[in-house]
Formats: structure tokens, C-alpha cells, sequence
DNA sequence: GTTGACTCTCAAAACGTTTTGGATGAGGTT
DNA sequence: AACCTCATCCAAAACGTTTTGAGAGTCAAC
């Protein structure tokens, strides 16, 4: 309703003049920019965003993709992080928009979307793949982005991820102390990123204490794929007698499989995630998860960073991975 | 990079007739829009973002408000349902951007800036409270919105809710048809609207059924406060048989309160929300939820309509809840 | 030959801000 | 008196669209 124009004429000075007041300018005397401040608290005058961002050519929006297939979303508590990450732009004048892909459309459509439009200064990717055709895109575009989770791109980008091999191995290893020689793993698809690098740490530790990397299940990254998962590898002769999970909901399908067919708990599993449930499930899941506290705020430091055309290369962060050590992990060894 | 300007020229037309030919219209000859439509394809113009929504007086976004204190965001899977509800809008060429409150600011500053800068066209609330000074605000400004839960405010506005007193109410039933008569009530804080209306359901079958209404404990609705609920219900002579719950939260931390004092369950307990982690707990937690499926998609269609300008008494919707029917409502009312 | 109807096209205004590049006048210096 | 400096203010341009109102041309009817 009240625009700058309305404002000046009210106050008898020109439209510059109340701009750069409001702004804070010292080209405007003391008393003058009192005056204009106070007149434009009194009517509770906002500069209009749209004509504001035109001119500043800045959309003061950052977009946050959203897959629409469900199963992993990688940190435990994504709504949190989302709302911690949309806090901080605000502190910096920038909203945060969520994108779930539309029907019918590819991620990368939807990146060019707000790219092209120039409906965003920066994106934030989730869920990337090894080849992430969203990351290529904005890397040829030179488009400030975000991802959580690494890929293998050959040029750098900024991201934050948890050292997922580290963890794997760790986990694996903790199983191979406890004595247990048959591990299997439960992979998520092997195009994403997580779910690649998880494995790889899974097989790099049972390589190096010559174990059999054929205990294996590949499904898709939910509670029905991790069941399945689990069956495939139970009807085995040489059933594993601990798994490692890719994530949490897979650990969850496994952990049902197991009440399914042994009638209760007699193998070991792991997830990774944290989800809040793992602690109420029979038994409570083990679980491994990122250290990193305000991951949002770290997000929307990097993104703001990116935005003020920091090289990717300093806007990378890799955070340790730690164990969260409940029940479902303790079955020995011989039980199966 | 590419504008409308820059397209104009490379095809020697006018900008009014690019941007006429682009939008459709009739009155550009079918030879030129197909010219004008193939070298926009060619050089992937679309159209600045922000340079529309100043012409055209729309922001092209709205905002959904996030609570930033803990516990009970209302709908089960509400990342979901916020996904949904941003993929419609998009579908109607807007965004949806989450608006978490700052540190240290009301919710009804975040209003005020979003609405007096006109960064949105209309607004999405949760976790309404009786009294709503977001509501009245909006209100009295005549900005669409659409709330999660209803309030008290004596003009009509539009909302999603479900029922919550008939679905208290039915539950308080089905206790006493059990045989209970010391039934007991956990409660959210009284100013939310959906804490203060379960109580009423609960209160008022009590009521019907002569049957003491005291047996009555409100704590912030989260798992912590739920705990504390059911100690100071438990340490009681009178100790109910069974308790129902504002939500899943309370309920959880109810269940733990009644392992801690019993050393297992011994009482009743149902909740409300169906959080996905109920169906983990020991027992697998009973519960309510709001019948209606794609959420997202209604709330998406109630702003839309909001801000067609549709009259809020058509913009309502009250959906039934159901009893979700597990285990931990169903202890005998003598065992406590 | 004039008029009217119709088709296609365009120049210019408008949206509300920020920024550029002065303009004005007071005061001091030479 | 001429010149410079400084503080304060402003007109106008610019951002890239959409929309308004009208111009130019063609064709048919009178």
C-alpha cells in the first residue's frame, strides 16, 4: 500500500533522499534520517521485495530440492536442519524455498527452472548421485550451489557430508573384533553417492581381513527394500550373522525380516541415520550419524559463501561419522 | 544473461510483441509466435523472475510459518505434506518458501515482514493457538492466508483441522466401554487451539458419563513433558487405568514414565498424531489421526482459492479422525 | 473514394526500488 | 572576488517484464 514515493511526498523529500535514510547512508544529515526512520515506522513502511530484488538483480531466495521418491533423506532430523539452514539466510535477507520435483519432471528441469528465471542466488542439493547431472549443470552455468553429499564430479563443488567409508569400515571392523567373520551388507542403489562410499568402506575392511565381499543385497533405500534385502541374504547357506545397513530405514525392514523368519533377534545389525524411531524399535537400533551440531547454519554459511563467490574448494566440509551404540548390534557371533 | 531485449532484436520484432507472442497470445500471428517460441526454446529464455513479479503485483510465493519451539507439528508426516503442498503451488507458478520464527523475533514480526514487504501472496500458519494475534493480524489486513488448526477469532477464516473433540471424545468412549473409570488426561498447553479442544472432547464424555474430570495433567507437548505429566498423574492415590494423550509425543514420554514406575505397562495409553515412531514403541503406541489423504494438495488448493479472493467461510475443512488401533490402549482397567 | 472491421505490430508507461552523477548552498581559503 | 571543500539533497536512469493504447496495413462493403 505504502510505497517509497508516498513516503517522500508525505515527508517533502525527494525518493532518494528516504532510500538512502533508510539505508543508513551519511550522505543524508542526522535529523533528516531520524525524521524519515521515525515517519516510516509510524506507517510501517517495507521497501517492496520484488522491485527491490530487480533492481539489486538478487532474488534473495535460495531453493532446497526435495525428492519426491521416498527413503532417505540423509540427516536425522532434515525438517530441523531445513529450518535451521531457512533461519540463518533470513539473517542475510534470503528466504528459503523447498522444490520437490513436480510430476512428470526431471531434477535437472527443475534446476534450470529457477536457474534460468533467476528465481534463486544459490540451490541446495540433496540426495546426490555419483554423476549428478543437477551438480554438472550448475557447475557449467557457474551458478552458486550447495550439495549435501559428495559426488564424483571432477570439478569441486561445495558440500557437506559425513564420512560415510569411515564409518562402514569402523562399524565393520567393530564386528570382526566381536568375532564375527560373516558380515553382509545391505546397499542402498549404487548411484548415489551414500550409498556407494558406504559400501566401499563395508568392502575395503572385510578385504582387508579376507572376508567374503559376497554377502550382499543391493535395494532400494526404504524400510520394504531393506526387508527384502534381508530375506535375500537369510535364505542364504552362509546367512551373515551381522549386516550393516545402509540406513536406518533398511536397518528397520532388516530388523522386521529377522522378527519374521528366526522368530527374533539373532543377528546383528547396524544402520546409519539416527532416525529418531531407531531408539524405540525391538530391539533399540544401533546406528551410526554425522557429528556436526547446527547443520543448518553450516549450510547456510556455505551457500552464503558461494553466493559471495568463494571457490568451492574452501567450502567443503567433511564431518566424522560416530557410532551410536544401542542394542540391535550386540548378538554374537555363533547365534545364526 | 538473456532478456527479452536481447531476444527482440536477434528476431527483429518488438519486446511487446516477444513477450505477447511467448504468453500466448491471439493477437500475434501464428507464424511469428512459432518463430518467436523457437528461438526463445533455442537460447532457454524464460522470463526474470522478479521483473514479472513487479509488473505484475505478485509475489509468486508463499510462506508457511515453522515453529521454532519443540514439539507437535500437527500432521504425521508434515515434510510430506509441506512437499505436496509446494508441488501444487508450483503447478500454479508459485513457490512456497519456510519461514522458521528468528531468534529473538515474534511470529507475528515474521508476518509483519513478509506482508508489508510483500515477499508472499499468501501465508500458510501452524499450530494456530485460541487466541491467534498471527490470525487477527492477517485479518485485519485482509492478506489470504490458510491456518493448520483452527482459533477462536470470531471472524471465519480458512483452515485444515481435524476433529479433534469427537475424536477425544470417542476415545474417552472407548475407555469407558472398556470399563475404565479413572481415566486420566495428559494435555498440551490450553492456548493451542488442538490442546484445548482434545481436552474439551475428553472432558466433556467424562463429563456425560459422571466420572471425574481432575484427573488432569498439562506440560509442553513434547516427550519430556508428557514424562512429567504421567509422573505427577501416577504418584496419585487415585491413579487413573488409563490415560489419553493431546499427542504422540506426550504419549511416548508417558509410556517411558509407566516403564520407569511399573516396571512395565499397566496402563491404558492412546495418543494422537500416528507419528511414525509409534508403531515402534513397546507397546506399539495406539493413536488418532486426521482422516484426509494429500494433504498438501488441499492446503495447496485452500491458498490458492485464498487468494482468488474466495470468502473464508467456503475455505474450511473439518476431517474426522480415526482410532488407530494397536496395543497400548488396550490394558485391562483393573490391572493398575 | 471513403468507411469500417480486422489483423498484426509496436512505442511507451508502469511496477517500486537502488544507484549514478550531479546540483545547491554554506563556509572557509587564497 | 574567485576558488575549493563539504554537507546535504535530488532528478533521472536502470533493472526486465506486462499491459495499454494506438498505428499501419489489408480487405471488403458501401
Amino acid at each position: 500500500m505504502s510505497n517509497l514515493k508516498q513516503l517522500a511526498q508525505s515527508l517533502g523529500l525527494s525518493i532518494t533522499t528516504v532510500s538512502r535514510a533508510l539505508d543508513g547512508y551519511n550522505d543524508v544529515s542526522a535529523a533528516t534520517r531520524l525524521r524519515v526512520r521515525e515517519a516510516a515506522d509510524a506507517i510501517g513502511y517495507r521497501p517492496n521485495a520484488s522491485a527491490r530484488r530487480l533492481r539489486k538483480q538478487r532474488a534473495e531466495l535460495v531453493a532446497v530440492t526435495l525428492p519426491s521418491e521416498p527413503g532417505h533423506i540423509a540427516p536425522p532430523h532434515f525438517l530441523d536442519m531445513l529450518s535451521g539452514c531457512a533461519e540463518h539466510l533470513a539473517g542475510a535477507g534470503l528466504n528459503l524455498v523447498i522444490a520437490p520435483v513436480p510430476h512428470g519432471e526431471s531434477e535437472l528441469d527443475m534446476c534450470r527452472r529457477f536457474v534460468d528465471g533467476r528465481r534463486v542466488d544459490a540451490m541446495l542439493l540433496v540426495r546426490t548421485k555419483r554423476r549428478d547431472e543437477r551438480v554438472e549443470y550448475l557447475q557449467s552455468r557457474g551458478f552458486p550451489f550447495v550439495t549435501n553429499g559428495r559426488t564424483e564430479s571432477p570439478a569441486p563443488h561445495a558440500y557437506i557430508d559425513g564420512d560415510g567409508f569411515s564409518g562402514f569400515n569402523r562399524a565393520t571392523l567393530r564386528f570382526h573384533e566381536a568375532g564375527h567373520r560373516r558380515i553382509g551388507h545391505i546397499a542402498g542403489p549404487q548411484d548415489y553417492y551414500f550409498a556407494h562410499v558406504r559400501r566401499q568402506g563395508w568392502e575395503a575392511r572385510m578385504r582387508e581381513c579376507n572376508l567374503q565381499t559376497d554377502l550382499y543385497a543391493e535395494q532400494a533405500p526404504t524400510e520394504q527394500g531393506g526387508y527384502e534385502a534381508a530375506l535375500s541374504l537369510l535364505q542364504r547357506a552362509d546367512r551373515p550373522t551381522a549386516i550393516v545397513c545402509s540406513t536406518d530405514e533398511m536397518a528397520i525392514g532388516a530388523l522386521r525380516a529377522l522378527r519374521e523368519v528366526e522368530g527374533g533377534q539373532s543377528i546383528s545389525v547396524v544402520g546409519h541415520d539416527n532416525l529418531p524411531m531407531g531408539a524405540f524399535t525391538s530391539p533399540p537400533l544401533s546406528t551410526m550419524r554425522m557429528i556436526g551440531q547446527d547443520l543448518g547454519r553450516r549450510f547456510a554459511s556455505l551457500l552464503l559463501r558461494a553466493i559471495a563467490g568463494e571457490p568451492a574448494e574452501v567450502l567443503q566440509e567433511l564431518h566424522p561419522v560416530e557410532f551410536v551404540d544401542r542394542v540391535s548390534h550386540r548378538q554374537p557371533p555363533l547365534a545364526a
